[in-house]
DNA sequence: ATTCCCTGAATGGCCATTCATTCATGTACT
DNA sequence: AGTACATGAATGAATGGCCATTCAGGGAAT
C-alpha cells in the first residue's frame, strides 16, 4: 500500500517534469522534489531513469488501451469504432495532459529501449486503427483502395498533432467534442463541401 | 569556398547524427568524426551544440518553405495547392530522410530555443495549410463548419506520421505518390465509400 | 534489537567547450 | 626564386561542470 503510492507518486511526478523539461534535461533531483521524496528513494522503486520513463509508457498508455480496447468490443459498426477510438484518444490526451506531452515528444527518441517499447508494445495501439479500417472495408464501408496502414497513420498523426491544441497558447477553447467531431468529419466526410451537400 | 563548405559538411554531418542518436545522446564528437574535422573546428562555426541543431532546422527547412511556396503561388484552386502541399511535404522528407527523423524528433522538444523557433519560423510553414483551408471556404469549394486551424493539424500531423513509413523497417514500399493521393483520398474525399461512388 | 524504509551527501564518469599549439598558405623583401 | 615572417584555420588534449547513481547511516515500527 505505501509500496503503491510511493510508486504511483514518482511515476505521476516523473510525467510532469518530463513534460515540462523533457527526459535528458530532467534532473532526477527534479523528480524527487516534485514527489517529495528523497533522490535515492526513486532507485528503490527503478532501475534507473530510462525505467521511470518505460514505466510511465507501460502504465499510464496501458491503461488507455485497456479501456479502449473494451469499448471498442461493445461496437460493430466500424464507423462508429473509428469515432469510438478518436474520442477516446483525444479524452485521455486532454485529461492527463502531462503524459500526453510526454507521449508526444519521447516516443520518437531513437534509442533502443524506447524503440522498443514503441514497436512491441506502442503499436498495438495504432494497429487498432489499420484494424477498424481492415474491418470496414470488409463489411464495404470504406473505400477498398486504401492501404489501412497507411490510413492508420493519418489517422493517428492528426490525433496526436491536434492533442497539443491545449497546450498551445491562442487555440485552447476547443472542447474534445468538438475536435471529434471535426476530426471525423474532415476523414470520414472529407474537406469538400460537395459531398456532405449531397448528403443532406 | 573553403569556409561555405566546412560550414555545410557540419550541417549535414550534425543532421546526420541527430538522426541517428538524438540531439542530446548525440555527442560533438560524433558530429566532428562524421564530418571529417576536429571537435574544435565545430566551434570556429557554431557557438553551441544547439546553434548546430537551429541551424539545421533555420537552413534545411527553410529551403523546403521557399520551394513550396513559389510552387503555391502558380496555382489557384485550393485542392490543387492542397495537394501540391502534400506532395511537396513527402517529397522532402522522403529525399532528405536524416532531416526528416530530426524534425520530427527534436522540433517538439520543450526546450526555450526549440520552441522559438516553432512558434516563430515553423508555424508559418503548417500556417500555409490552414490558409489554404480559409481560402477554399471563402471559394466555397470547402466545407465552412471546418476550423482551419484544426483541420491544419490534421493534415500536418497526417503528414509528420507519414513520413515515417521510410524509417519504419516493414511498411517501406510505398513510393511518395501513393502516399500523396492516399492523404488526399482521405482528407478530400473521405474513408467511406458511398461519397466516392456517388461521384463516379 | 532487528527489520525496513528512507535519506541526501559524496562519487565518478561523461562530454561540451576551451585554448595552446601546429600547419598551410600568402606576402614581402632581397 | 629563395628566405623570412605573418596570418588565421584547424587541431585535439585538457578542463570543468553537471548529474545519475550509490551507500553509509538515521529513525520508526514491531
Amino acid at each position: 500500500m505505501k509500496v503503491e503510492n510511493k510508486h504511483t507518486k514518482i511515476i505521476a511526478a516523473a510525467t510532469k517534469v518530463f513534460a515540462k523539461k523533457g527526459f535528458f534535461t530532467a534532473r532526477i533531483s527534479d523528480i524527487a522534489k516534485e514527489a517529495k521524496v528523497a533522490d535515492g528513494t526513486i532507485y528503490l522503486y527503478f532501475n534507473n531513469k530510462y525505467d521511470i520513463l518505460l514505466s510511465v509508457f507501460e502504465e499510464e498508455v496501458g491503461k488507455i488501451v485497456e479501456s479502449t480496447e473494451k469499448l471498442l468490443r461493445l461496437e460493430d459498426d466500424p464507423r462508429r469504432q473509428l469515432e469510438i477510438f478518436c474520442s477516446q484518444h483525444l479524452h485521455s490526451m486532454k485529461k492527463n495532459r502531462y503524459l500526453a506531452e510526454v507521449l508526444q515528444i519521447e516516443l520518437r527518441q531513437p534509442y533502443k529501449l524506447i524503440k522498443e517499447y514503441r514497436d512491441n508494445t506502442f503499436s498495438k495501439y495504432t494497429g487498432i486503427i489499420a484494424e477498424i479500417i481492415r474491418n470496414g472495408q470488409r463489411l464495404g464501408l470504406f473505400r477498398p483502395e486504401l492501404h489501412p496502414d497507411l490510413a492508420k497513420r493519418c489517422i493517428f498523426g492528426a490525433l496526436d498533432e491536434l492533442s497539443r491544441v491545449w497546450n498551445a497558447s491562442l487555440e485552447t477553447n476547443y472542447t474534445v467534442e468538438e475536435i471529434t467531431n471535426q476530426v471525423l468529419a474532415i476523414f470520414l466526410i472529407g474537406l469538400e463541401v460537395t459531398r456532405s451537400s449531397e448528403e443532406g
